[in-house]
DNA sequence: TGGGATTTGTTCGTATGTATT
DNA sequence: GAATACATACGAACAAATCCC
């Protein structure tokens, strides 16, 4: 609810999407010195900062162990599928409950914006933003948990996208969401559902059925199939931060 | 997820059912060093306390204030408790679709324990254990982010009670208890979720229906209805907590 | 409206516990 | 498997902001 302070609510948001954009990969480090000369605060807030993420899933921080971008299971990537079509029911209901004519025109522009990161070839950006369209919806249901409970199954979704996905296509999303945007515009909530399911359907077959990709995270399933043991892959190698002198930032 | 360490998770424990429970009335003062000295700990692991209670709803933390026991406003309230119905609509599903026959006898045997623990006058007890219940319905969906979301919203709603509703009535909640086991027993959804929805809309009535309450905490409110200032009701009254020389637990 | 007391935010040094070699 | 390097945990001390009288 009420921000810890400005600096750590500008260091969470900062991490999250360096998350979300996948620049900082599943399983990537996070030193708390390190992030604090990063961002010139003291460990204090980097603390409170990781804290949060780890809350929203987004950071494992062990015990006494270096805190990293998490790496859910793909059990746990599942489930938070499971929740997320779950809470987007219920936002279409309340979306179109609670519907205003300026919301059409709000989401057609939110989807223009995704369009032209598309066809700019950022798929970075409009990978954040298919997902800022749900989380946009979920703002106009006039119900502040719900809203924040989808931002945070929208950005774990990202997450595991970015762990077992293939690239984000947007091309598909963007015609999606317009989909999307005209049963909301037609206001028949069994309709809208409907759709708003099928395309959570395919986002998470996107991001959940391509069988050859995850087997490299899950080392007994590996193991079990292979008698030999494991070259290092490359996209199994955990990509660091660079080293920086701390006390630079001063 | 990853527990941040086992003494943190203890710290978080205690401090949630002290506010569940009502010991820690909404807007109790939680200093840090307060917290540190009675759970033998320094600031940091305090910190991280906090500021997962935080997370929860539980706390309010502002930037260089101290932390207090969450108050909640009433429309904050009715949003908590509009997501908890949907949160519990879904478990409700989703545990009658994954039944085992074990799961009735487990929540028989809980009602029981609420039913001695109000037989016993406990009141704080029985009220936790009503909450609980929930969890543990929550726990049998198999799916733990539901079951966290879940748990989250049946915590903020016990402090919910202790700032807006008259006080627990044990008695009812252990008859309707036993209807939801009931229902859920006859692996009807449709049915179950009737009986679920009729139950949390008598905990709402119970915790929001007492317009009397709730203005004491709404300054707004009382103040264009009574011209006069207020002369501390008994029950507006912060509870603090002991002062306590630091360093003592040592 | 001010002034003292309290409490958070910060930094440093040290210790302890993980990882890595 | 042992030793080394590294990062977090802790305590104390200080500064700054806030609260309360």
């Amino acid at each position: 609810m009420s921000k810890k302070s400005t600096r750590v609510e500008f260091a969470c948001q900062a991490l999250r999407r360096a998350i979300i954009e996948q620049a900082l990969p599943p399983g990537t480090k996070l030193p708390e010195d390190e992030l604090g000369a990063r961002f010139a605060m003291s460990r204090t807030l980097v603390r409170a900062a990781l804290a949060q993420l780890q809350s929203e899933g987004l950071v494992d921080a062990p015990p006494r162990r270096t805190a990293t971008t998490a790496k859910p299971t793909l059990e746990e990537a599942r489930e938070v599928f499971e929740v997320r079509r779950m809470l987007e029911r219920d936002v279409v209901r309340l979306v179109i409950a609670r519907w205003k004519p300026e919301f059409g025109a709000e989401l057609e522009g939110h989807v223009r914006e995704e369009e032209t990161a598309h066809k700019a070839g950022d798929a970075r950006v409009s990978g954040r933003l298919a997902g800022e369209f749900h989380v946009r919806l979920g703002q106009m249901s006039g119900n502040r948990l719900l809203r924040r409970y989808l931002g945070e199954v929208v950005s774990r979704c990202s997450l595991i996208l970015a762990l077992y996905g293939r690239p984000h296509s947007a091309d598909c999303s963007v015609k999606e969401h317009r989909e999307i945007v005209a049963a909301l515009r037609g206001r028949n909530a069994d309709a809208a559902i409907a759709v708003m399911e099928h395309h959570l359907g395919l986002v998470e077959h996107r991001a959940l059925s391509d069988r050859g990709r995850d087997a490299q995270f899950d080392l007994g399933a590996v193991l079990s199939r292979y008698a030999e043991p494991l070259d290092g892959g490359g996209a199994s190698k955990v990509t660091r931060l660079p080293r920086r002198k701390l006390g630079a930032a001063k």
